[in-house]
DNA sequence: TTGTACGCGTTATCAT
DNA sequence: ATGATAACGCGTACAA
């Protein structure tokens, strides 16, 4: 593969002036300038940014570790990130963990031995042993969806404590009194923000928790499955679910479903994030959806503008509202910015 | 950041010593051998790929440009690819042209900017100007789910004609005579081969491939709906559908249910590739899936040969069957890996 | 077993 | 406006 030293010999300059005409420096004669262009398109010269980078200690390039890249929410995220990473002409890598500690450390030291400018992670417990790689060589770092309690980092996350308060708020309004949470694990924040959530709504309404009415798991859709599958076995059995996210409601869908139990009819389901692809059937799942583009973006754009302003002042934490999408069996469906109370 | 020379200067070795504890090289005592080891963990050392891969030209990174990045099939082939990449020690870069060439363009170039050994691709159209580039610079490649004619590379494709075919049996079983085609765009190869194999079958049974009952348009959701509201329109209506992939079996689900029509009972559908998490509520859809993850695995497991050996033998193709998977109403699955006729 | 010298491809710095 | 030189961090070739 060529290189600047072929394409200058080609052009009769040295290595330098090609350079220059790469990155468009006014110091360059148009007809130098020509010159140049006509030997790099001979040879289809591309300059090597690895040679770049070793030189201008940066990669124009940003990670994004995920916790489940198969899911709709963290794609969006994703989305998100990158879009507003190319805007400012950095390039992304994705990376997902599958909740399992023992990746993310691999993907750490993998993004450090590229020297990725900077890092967005979910990170895959509130652990922060793993991230202190990133503090102690000065990587910036943006949380996203998840607190880590004690480390210090700019955080992006929903606010799904007030989501899982509107939903529980909508159920006890249509006459719902014994209403089951499945969750995700406790030991994650936004899991925590949820069963938050769920106990303020049923306390403000006069109704008491009972611990035999929450469930915890995993983000899986299997694992909302087994958990539905114990709560259908309850006496008395609820008469609502509040699943902590997409994933936990298909699996909730999938146990309601082999139990002959019809959804709103026999069993009302809500959840956190919605549920993909599933209001083209049947679009009945009320749900409050996390702004999954926005976390992205807005993640991205902290994460940037400290990587270009080089400056290490306070770090900074954005919270964003979720939308509550009211959706009943008859088809229609009813948009909703604000609070359903 | 720490670099090399740090690391040796604390252990008071030379920067090659680090360099030989680092990869595993047996000629180093023990001693020393602990010594560089404190200094690596002391400064929290993590090695420069840039620097490394300059030396060695090989950045141990393949890419994959897909198509459709919100699209199951591509995000299964993604696994497919990552996973057999990883297994060998590479990494891979995942890239998303949304079927724009100029997108392609640029992440053609970008990727040879950041010099990956090899590249998969599903080329956004069967133009192979674009592709040229990597072959003026001998950059390995492979093309995955579509041909282009006239470039010569490595070859992994799902045999969607055959699964059309099976498809199109299926439906002429259940009596049905009067078939829509609603496809993807025939400049792209797996959209020419869906067709083929529709018009294969309808003439096997003795049926004319009727033009008006041939749609074309664009392998989305948004398309689909349009194209099967068209479809809707036809007189004598159609009493089945082939989508020729999953979004566009959303879109013709959206506007059957739009148009008050149920499935299968007012009109049958049937897709290539499965509708993602459709069958959790209602697994009616027969549907003939590709191996995405084995096309993903076979594609890099190709490159990976090809990067490894250094020989540049003859170009290999790769033609993976389908899976017919019949599902009825009553709740029934029945797979079948044979044909079903 | 350990070290020295050099080169990978690019750009910053300092000249001309 | 253009060029010479050195440096980024690492590994190969060869020497000690």
């Amino acid at each position: 593969m060529p290189n600047i030293r072929d394409v200058a010999q080609l052009a009769g300059v040295a290595p330098i002036t090609v350079s220059r005409v790469i990155n468009g420096a006014e110091s360059v004669t148009d007809d130098t300038r020509r010159r140049v262009q006509y030997a790099i398109d001979q040879l289809h010269y591309v300059p090597n940014t690895l040679a770049r980078s070793l030189r201008s200690h940066q990669t124009n390039t940003i990670a994004l570790i995920v916790s489940d890249i198969t899911n709709p929410f963290w794609t969006t995220v994703a989305r998100g990130v990158e879009d507003t990473a190319a805007e400012n002409d950095f390039r992304t890598i994705l990376c997902n963990t599958d909740e399992d500690p023992a990746k993310e450390t691999i993907y750490l030291n993998l993004l450090v031995e590229r020297r990725v400018d900077g890092v967005i992670i979910a990170p895959a417990t509130r652990d922060k042993k793993r991230l202190a790689l990133l503090k102690q060589l000065h990587v910036p770092c943006v949380l996203i969806d998840r607190r880590v309690e004690g480390f210090k980092a700019d955080l992006v996350y929903g606010d799904s404590r007030t989501g899982a308060r509107w939903l529980i708020d909508h159920l006890i309004e249509l006459g719902h009194q014994r209403i089951a949470l499945i969750n995700g694990p406790t030991t994650i924040s936004s899991a925590q923000d949820r069963a938050d959530g769920y106990r303020e709504s049923l306390e403000a309404h006069g109704l008491v928790m009972e611990a035999n009415l929450v469930f915890q798991g995993a983000f899986k859709q299997e694992s909302g499955y087994q958990l539905v599958k114990q709560a259908l076995a309850c006496a008395p059995r609820p008469t609502a679910l509040l699943a902590a996210n997409n994933f936990i409601a298909l699996g909730a869908l999938q146990a309601l479903s082999e139990a002959g139990q019809r959804v709103p009819e026999d069993m009302a389901l809500v959840c956190i994030d919605d549920v993909p692809y599933l209001s083209v059937i049947d679009p009945f799942l009320t749900v409050a959806v996390q702004p999954a583009y926005e976390m992205g973006e807005s993640a991205a754009q902290l994460l940037i503008e400290r990587l270009t302003t080089h400056c290490d002042d306070e770090t900074r934490e954005v919270v964003l509202a979720p939308q509550l999408i009211i959706r009943r069996s008859c088809g229609q469906c009813q948009h909703n910015a604000g609070q359903s109370a």
